[in-house]
DNA sequence: TTTTGCATTTTTGAATGCAAAATTTGCGAT
DNA sequence: ATCGCAAATTTTGCATTCAAAAATGCAAAA
């Protein structure tokens, strides 16, 4: 059993809501379900501490973080920060091929919008900012966004999607995949940064949202 | 002993470059040093590897990490991306006494500047910079940045400041200041994110260096 | 009935021990 | 003398063990 996969399992079972924000991890029970011993569990504890999953108190054991609502704003301010970053870093370094899946990965989101299927329209929105992220070919932005994207899925925040909300994100999307299309760095942060302002006041918890029925949501427009 | 006293402790050994990069870190030699046990150290180890600073090979070790001119480029990169968020969200936030401290900072670096005292007027760039961070008011932010810059400090990179270099960084902290005085958030993002592509390829590697005589340099400008 | 003090239990934090993997060392063959 | 291979040593990774701190429960007193 290797550190990384140790690592990974509990990040899992943390983003899964399994154990939720603010619970206690026993630690025995955790030993006794992945069948290790406190030692490597405790090393991959401390380490998804560093990233902010989870929460260590002296003597007292460690928790599920909990986030508040300041936590939630901070960090979608910098997750909204870094993909400007990343799509200005895009435009200078993205190849056709890459914008080519990006359009296509668009073009699906589209048609998920469309249909009004939420689910996979947030999949198809999740992949488009990855795919920028990946295309701006800097590693360290890439980790630091994967670290600051699982603690706010893991919060299972969702910004109140309102029609013309949605409408108004695929537009936003259709513009931002304009600026890289015509490699346009400064327009294109321009884009996300003027989105980043728009959606600063929105963001408010909904506690874990059943996404059933008309009360649509999404985390990340 | 707590873990965060001997993370704490191991950082500074790597930031001071005892340790040099690439070197490897003997668990024997710094647990007798820092009079632990294995345990405890192993677990810090984890928790900075996850922050960067070191590099865990399985079955073979951890090795200070070694970073490549593109592993700094990236990081020089996110660092300026980051300070150009903070900045902007600090012309929202940061109060007159926030601004009084920068400004005086910023008269007090640009006297070291007119002394052509390098290693002051670095300190107080570096100040101002931690200031604006911390106005922005986003610990999340603020942690991703502490987080960057060690990495960055500890690689001993610099980059050439030629006097012309040096002038120009200068006056580029003026209009930093002005539009922080003006709360031109816009503005702001505007100069530092111009600031970030015109440094784009001027970063690389001068080694450990040797702040004497006339050739002068500054790690982040 | 509620609260306070103490003893027990549980849980955390750290040290030690043990097995596996890697590195080093030594010996023999070419 | 050098190369190759195998044994020995070192080092890593994990399990177990031990000590200390916190939580819990119980009883006695107000």
């Amino acid at each position: 059993m290797l550190h990384e996969e140790v690592v990974g399992r509990i990040r899992a079972i943390l983003l899964d809501g399994e154990i939720p924000p603010g619970a206690r991890i026993p630690e025995r029970e955790l030993c006794e379900r992945l069948e290790i011993s406190r030692t490597p569990l405790r090393e991959a504890l401390k380490v998804l501490a560093a990233e902010g999953l989870v929460q260590l108190l002296p003597h007292r054991g460690s928790r599920a973080a909990k986030l508040t609502d300041k936590d939630m704003r901070d960090l979608f301010e910098v997750c909204q920060g870094l993909e400007a970053l990343a799509g200005e870093l895009a435009c200078e370094r993205i190849s056709d091929a890459e914008i080519d899946t990006i359009a296509a990965a668009h073009a699906d989101m589209v048609q998920h919008y469309r249909e009004r299927d939420l689910i996979q329209y947030y999949r198809g929105n999740r992949a488009i900012h990855e795919a920028i992220v990946n295309a701006a070919g800097n590693p360290v932005l890439a980790g630091l966004y994967a670290s600051v994207t699982a603690r706010i899925r893991r919060a299972r925040y969702v910004t109140p999607m309102t029609p013309q909300r949605w409408a108004l994100a695929v537009k936003e999307h259709e513009a931002i995949l304009n600026a890289l299309q015509r490699r346009d760095g400064v327009g294109l942060a321009h884009i996300l940064r003027a989105h980043l302002r728009h959606k600063r006041e929105e963001v408010l918890q909904a506690g874990f949202a059943e996404t059933e029925g008309n009360d649509v949501t999404l985390s990340i427009a």
